[in-house]
DNA sequence: GTGGTCTAGACCACG
DNA sequence: GTGGTCTAGACCACC
């Protein structure tokens, strides 16, 4: 489902609530479907249960997933997800343009680059 | 000088590496001007002197800055570690134009926020 | 694993740094192999904890090792590194062959030398 | 007469050594020619007298330069200069070749390298 | 005075 | 258990 990127410095639990929130955004995961359990999923990853466990806590907290006690846990709303996503990338590109601007990058450079990076999507 | 954020959880070396460079980058530190002594500097922002020369190590080691043992540490000539930003930056750029795609996000709402943030800086 | 030299006036951490880069391109630390424990390590050589970790910090940013949190440091691929140390090997040997012919010493008397180290490590 | 490399690590006193020992190696400091005096030479270079001073009573005490009381330095034979010069030359070559052969380099390749770089001077 | 290195000991997050 | 960061305090060489 997931792949790992072991020299990553972010802890494990990060990495994957940062992959599945991706996997919703881009509605790969769907609304209501199952996630893993805790157990299956952490032997796919070959990591501790634990850790597992500590980022389903958070997705929960942050509303991306529910959990039905007994049967598991499921995909909330993605609608939430992509909305979030969107919003933190805005967040970025902001911190990037301040970054830009403070190395004397002009807008235009900026978005030559971005719609540089669009064309070549499209082929 | 700077002024340290304390409810930031990066590591402080790591927080004064960026607001320094920022200061370059925009010029207020210029070329050949002396850098705070180590101690001095940490006696200003109140923390460890080993703090602080962890952060000009590494200033050092990327070229903004450059040490005369006995006098001090001084700013570099930092076209060449500019031009290098910019270069990275850019590439930020582009893997966060893909993920934006990704999202389902136009190329056109990229480009306004880039405009709104360059917009807003004129202010 | 490594032995320091007292006499050696260089810090600790770059004598380290040199031996352990040298077991790496003997290849006596192969790939993805654990490095010691940083506590273990500083214990063994009977230096500070601190002295380990920089010594592993400069390895990991020249790519001869990576880290992962809560596990330990590993041996990288180091391909890479041991190529780009050959470019610089060759560099040097520029440099010093110029110093050589300043000298007035010549070319065979040069090539002798290198002849005479390398026979006498076939021993 | 030299020129001083601030941002070179080594202290000045010893760069100041080197440099004065090559230019005696290569005869440009020819025996029994006068030295700068501690004065003008600190003046000249832009340092402390107490640097100067130091370099000259280490290249005295090695056997380089000889001290008149009242009327100041000057070149002692430069035989021993040249010698010595070529005997440390031969050490780091050694040193370098060690390396060379830890990368994995040849001795083909180390005596092609050295060829190549007196072919180019000959042009 | 300056930076560079090292020790001792502490706290944190992660697994 | 692991590494990462930080503090406090010390000693050194250089200028």
């Amino acid at each position: 489902m997931i792949l790992l990127d072991e020299r990553d410095k972010r802890p494990i639990y990060e990495q994957m609530i940062d992959k599945l929130t991706d996997l919703m955004a881009r509605e790969i995961l769907t609304k209501d479907s199952p996630m893993p359990s805790v157990r299956s999923f952490a032997m796919e990853l070959s990591i501790n249960p634990n850790t597992v466990q500590r980022a389903y806590n958070e997705l929960e907290r942050m509303g991306y997933i529910y959990t039905v006690k007994g049967k598991g846990s499921f995909v909330a709303d993605n609608e939430k997800a992509k909305k979030e996503s969107r919003q933190s990338l805005m967040g970025e590109l902001d911190s990037l343009c301040e970054r830009a601007r403070a190395l004397g990058v002009t807008q235009e450079a900026v978005i030559s680059e971005v719609k540089d990076n669009y064309g070549r999507a499209e082929k």
